[in-house]
DNA sequence: TATGAATGAGTTTTCATTCAT
DNA sequence: AATGAATGAAAACTCATTCAT
C-alpha cells in the first residue's frame, strides 16, 4: 500500500505532474525539468523525494486517482436520487475528459498503466482500495435506484456494476471523439446512457 | 487516407513494431534500435522508408488496426446468428487482450493515441475508414438480431452501436483485470454482457 | 604550517573523513553528505569550519598524518633495541594497511596526493614537519643499531634512510597483496625485511 | 581475463584516457566529455564500446599496464649485464614518473587501484598475467647477476624480488619528491639503490 | 552556532538520426 | 538499396554549496 500522507513538497511535485498531464502531455514523455518547473521546485528537489522519474510519475498518477475518487465521492454525497447521482457521474466523466487528462480513462482501464508497472503487490494493495471505493459509489447509486423502484434488486453485483460502468464508458467515448458523434447532442447521449442502464437493470 | 499497399520491408518493420507492442512495451518507449532488431533490418533501413520514429509507430498502428479489423471481418463472415456473431467478437476481444497488445484497447479508444498525433486530416480520412468498417460489422450484427426477433429495429444507429461497443469494452475490462473479477467465470461474464445487450436493445 | 590546534567539531569532521577512508573509500569520491553523516554533524556545519570539500579532505589527511606519526613515535619510545624498534615499525605498517586506510601508503608516497594539490608552500611547510619527524625516528633507530654493533655508522643519511624505508615498503607490499604472497609466512616476510636492512647497512 | 584484443576505436579511447592521466589528471575526476575529446571521438561512441565511465577507466588502466610492461620488456631485451638491466629499469622508472602518469606507481602497487574495484576474479586472472611477466623480468636480471658473480643464487624468489622492487620503489620516491631530496644527485640515488641491491643479495 | 532542505550547475547517459561504405 | 558505426543534442541524475530557520 502506497503511503497516503505526503509532504507539502511531494504534493507540489504531484500537482506539477498532474498539471502537465492535463495540458495533454503524454506521461512517458514529460521531462523532469518540466515537472520541476511546473511544480515550482528545483530539479534536484525532485530527486530528494523520489528515486527516479518513473517513480515520480507513478506516484503522481496514484495520488491523482485518489484525489479524483474523493472528489467524486464528495460530488455524489449531495445527490439523493438515482438519476441525480447518475447524471452527476456523467458530468464528472465529461469534465475529466474535457480536461484532457482523463483520470477516467485511467479509472476505467487501470490495467493499461501496465508500463508504469505497478508490481502485483502494489496493484493488489493500493488499487484494491480504489476499486473498493468505486464499488461503494456504484452500490450507493443502485440502492437508491432500487428504493425508487427504477431498477430491481440484483443479487450479483458484477452485472449491475458492469452495466453502470459500460454506460459511463459509452458516454465517455461520446465525449472523447466529438468529431465522430457530431450528430448527437450531449443531452441525447446522456439520455441514451441512462436509458441503457434502466433497460438493463429493470 | 494512408496508402494501403506497403512494400515487404515496410511490412517487416510494421511487424517489428507490433511484436514489440505485443510483448507489452509502451509505444512511446520503444527504441528505433529495438524496432530494427525486431524487424530484422538495419536501423538505417527504417529511415529509408519512414521519416522518423513517430511516423513508423503511427503507421504501424494504423496498419495493424486494418489487419485486425480485416481479421475480425473474416471471423464474423462465417457466423450467421446474432448470438454467434456477438460471442465471436467477445472471443476476439479476449484473444487480443490476452496477447498483451490489445488492438481493441486501441480500436475502442482511438482518440487516445492523441499523442502520436494523428492530425485532424489523418483522423478524418484514415480513421473514418476504420470506423466505417467497424460500423458495418455492428450493423450486420444488428440486422441479424432484428431478423431473429431478438432486438428491435432501431432508427438511431448511435444508441445501438454504443450498447454493443460498451458491452465489448466491459468484457475487455473483465479480461484485463483478472485479479479483480476472479469470482466471475468467463462464461458468466460473456452471458452478462450478452444479457445487457439484449435488454438494452429489446 | 597548518594550524595544529583544532576545535572539537573540526576533529569530529576529520575523524569522519578518516573513518570513511578506512572503510576503503577513495578520497576523491567521498561525498560531503557522507562526511557529515560519518562525523555526526550537519552538512552545513562543515562549511562553517572549512571553505570547501577539498580543504576538508586535505586537512583531514594532514591531521591524520600527524596523528599517525605521533602514535608511531609513542610506540617506538618504549622500544630500545634496533630490532625491537624495527619490528615495531613493521607491526605498525601492517596494522595500518590492514585497517584499509594505509596512512603508510600515503606516508611513503606523499607525492601522490598531488591532486588534492597541496601548493608548493604547504608542501614545504607542513610536510617538512612530517618528513623531519619521520627522519628523526629513523635516525634514532639507526643510532641504536650502530651502538648495538649491528650496523655501521653511515655518514650519508640518504642511503640509510632509503634502506629502511625500502624495507618497510617491501613488507607493506607483502601485506597489501596477500593473494600473491600466500606462500610466505608473515614471520618470514618480517625476517626478510630485517635481513635486507642488516645486509645493506652492515 | 580481460580481452586482450581491442578494436581501433577502443584503443583510441584508451589512449584518450591515458593522455589525460599523463597530463596529471586524477583518474576519478576525468570527465567522459574530456575522454571523448582527447580520444577524438563523440561522447556517444564511448558508450557504444563501454557500459559506463568506470569501465572505460578501469580497462584503460589495465591496457596501459600491459603496454608499459611490454615496453619495459622491449627495453630490457637489448641489455645483457645485470647492472645495465638494473639501470635501465631505473631510467624507465624515472621517465614514467616524470611523465606525470606514473604507471610504475601503479605497477608497483596494484593493490591500490582497489577503488576501481577489480573483482577478485579479474585480479586473479588478468593481473596474475601482469605479475607473472614482471616476475620474469626480475628473474632474468637475477640470473644475469648470478652468472656475473655479483649476487648469489637465491632459492626463495620472494626475497630477491622484493629487494629489487623496493629498490625501484625507493628510487621512484626520490624522483617523486625532488624538493625533499634536493641534496642528492640523481647519479648518487641510482648508485645507492644499486648498492643496496648488491649488498642485500650478495 | 548548527542544520538540512533546496538548488542548479555540471555530469553522465541515452538514443534518434545521419552518412560513409 | 541496406547497413550499423558514429554522433551530439537532449534528458536524467548527482552533489557541492547555500541559506532560511
Amino acid at each position: 500500500m502506497d503511503r497516503v500522507v505526503y509532504s507539502e513538497k511531494e504534493i507540489a511535485i504531484f500537482n506539477g505532474v498532474i498539471n502537465l498531464l492535463k495540458e495533454g502531455r503524454n506521461p512517458y514523455q514529460v521531462k523532469v525539468a518540466d515537472i520541476a518547473n511546473s511544480a515550482g521546485v528545483g530539479k534536484g528537489t525532485i530527486y530528494e523525494y523520489f528515486d527516479n522519474k518513473k517513480e515520480v510519475i507513478k506516484k503522481a498518477l496514484l495520488y491523482n486517482l485518489n484525489q479524483e475518487i474523493s472528489a467524486l465521492e464528495e460530488r455524489l454525497r449531495s445527490k439523493v436520487s438515482f438519476k441525480d447521482q447518475y447524471y452527476e457521474v456523467l458530468a464528472s466523466v465529461r469534465e475529466n475528459i474535457e480536461n484532457k487528462f482523463s483520470t477516467f480513462n485511467i479509472l476505467l482501464s487501470v490495467g493499461k498503466i501496465s508500463d508504469i508497472n505497478l508490481s502485483q503487490l502494489e496493484r493488489d494493495l493500493s488499487q484494491m482500495g480504489y476499486f473498493h471505493r468505486m464499488a461503494e459509489l456504484l452500490e450507493r447509486m443502485l440502492t437508491a435506484g432500487n428504493q425508487e423502484g427504477l431498477i430491481k434488486k440484483i443479487e450479483d453485483g458484477y452485472y449491475a456494476h458492469m452495466v453502470l460502468k459500460s454506460s459511463f464508458y459509452m458516454f465517455g467515448e461520446y465525449i472523447s471523439l466529438p468529431w465522430i458523434y457530431k450528430d448527437i447532442s450531449r443531452e441525447s447521449a446522456m439520455e441514451y446512457a441512462y436509458e441503457m442502464v434502466l433497460k438493463s437493470l429493470r
